[in-house]
DNA sequence: AGTGTTTATCGTCAGGCAGACGACTATGAT
DNA sequence: ATCATAGTCGTCTGCCTGACGATAAACACT
């Protein structure tokens, strides 16, 4: 018995997808350029419809591949390459959120290592990796600081709410892994925490932690000196999920 | 200027409610009892269609309220009483999910002191408290027990999800106490921890650590003996919501 | 009144972990 | 050769937790 169609007001559904990553010591996000009125010309987070019989999941990893080429990592097979980690967010259905008509966003958040370069989508004009502190200022959820114009509709606090999702689940988590290449060392793991947290962490003490931690990080065997200095060891991500205890996040 | 209503597929949106509570020294969730088809008669998690013009924190409190006769508890304004805490849970999209057409559900934690009954909406011929235990079981997210049928639709999961929520976020925040009345002594809040994380706690060292915690809890200057032994001295919530160092839950 | 039971609350002690920081190692640059 | 850079191993101290003893204040019996 199908419901009728009086019953309930029809809703459009859409995923939008907060895309971090870590670039030249900073934490950066996706973003396209609309080329569409409402917001025509401004940043926005990549996203696009659900399609017919197409789930939520599925939706994100399609417009994450169609934007960025990055297959999800699927925590089943964890064969493949360049994976990224994709999870969801949290749904925005604010009536009036876009203007023309009711929308609910379902969006999500994938953590990235660093790519060669962004490949815009169809219906934008333009994409680029930007310091997610230059998109929210002028927002009310960053410092001041770059006059660019705040993301379209309500990606300001989409993008916020990301970003704070990824700093406090890389605590407790062995999830800025994800934002690493698949072979990495101590060293380029640690200036993710830092990019991510924007603090300076001890390197003796975090060598401690995470080398201590069992499940963590499985040592490959090669070296690497790409960053200069002493050769580092390398490493690729182990298999536990949960850091117990944590990451202490250090005071501000 | 309007969407092509030919662009996408129009969904039904709905809030589904996970409402968590204390009950016995067990972890309780409000069940109510399908008047309608599909899976009528069974059991499911209340919830209902998000309206025209209604953001969805406001659905999921108007169907909490239409159920339990609860507000929610607004931390702007927190001079409220009989105040529940909510919080959106996560989105659950998947087509067929409802076999009569394509429904979107966000799922919402509320989280209540012990009530006196539950009333029924108007749509449900019944209404409860339940074990979660007991509506876990047959269903592959709990222990095998008592043979109820497992909840409609994927409420399994989506409760599975809520209760996982609400266990692991009473570590690091002081969300416990919305399962308290507004004046508790140390015992109560310890019983909670017990009965959400199903395991028992040093009355000791629980002690030592929540009234050493600053913010967690104010004295009221009071004392009870409702709980039997030696008075007690009773606290409200303070305004620390976030708890550091952790509360942490014991290994299996 | 005394005794037992229950619950609350205060103390003590040992082990683990984190922050601060010294020391040493191995590479490339000048 | 010397310096700069980055990685790795140790040490020490303070804090927090888990285990558990001891005391306090109520009630229920006898």
């Amino acid at each position: 018995m199908p419901y009728d169609p009086s019953a309930f007001p029809p809703f459009a559904v859409t995923v939008d997808l907060v895309v971090l990553t870590v670039r030249r010591h900073s934490l950066c996000a996706l973003a396209v350029r609309r080329g569409e009125s409402p917001f025509q010309g401004r940043w926005a987070l990549p996203g696009g419809f659900v399609r017919d019989g197409e789930d939520l999941a599925q939706a994100a990893a399609r417009e994450l591949a169609e934007e960025t080429g990055l297959c999800v990592h699927d925590p089943a097979a964890p064969t493949q390459d360049n994976g990224a980690h994709l999870e969801q967010l949290a749904t925005y259905g604010d009536p009036g959120r876009d203007p023309r008509m009711r929308v609910v966003s379902v969006a999500h958040l994938a953590l990235a290592p660093d790519l060669p370069a962004p490949r815009a989508g169809g219906d934008a004009s333009n994409a680029r990796w930007a310091p997610v502190e230059e998109l929210l200022a002028q927002s009310g959820y960053g410092h001041a600081g770059e006059a660019v114009a705040p993301l379209a509709f309500d990606h300001a606090q989409i993008l916020a709410d990301g970003v704070e999702r990824a700093r406090s689940k890389i605590e407790y988590s062995s999830l800025a892994t994800a934002f690493c290449p698949p072979e990495f060392t101590v060293g380029e793991l640690r200036r993710v925490y830092e990019a991510v947290w924007s603090v300076a962490l001890d390197p003796r003490n975090f060598h401690r932690k995470v080398t201590g931690t069992p499940g963590f990080l499985v040592p490959t065997g090669g070296t690497t000196t790409r960053q200069g200095g002493r050769p580092a060891q390398l490493f690729r991500a182990g298999g536990a999920t949960l850091l117990n205890p944590p990451m202490l996040r250090p005071e501000v």
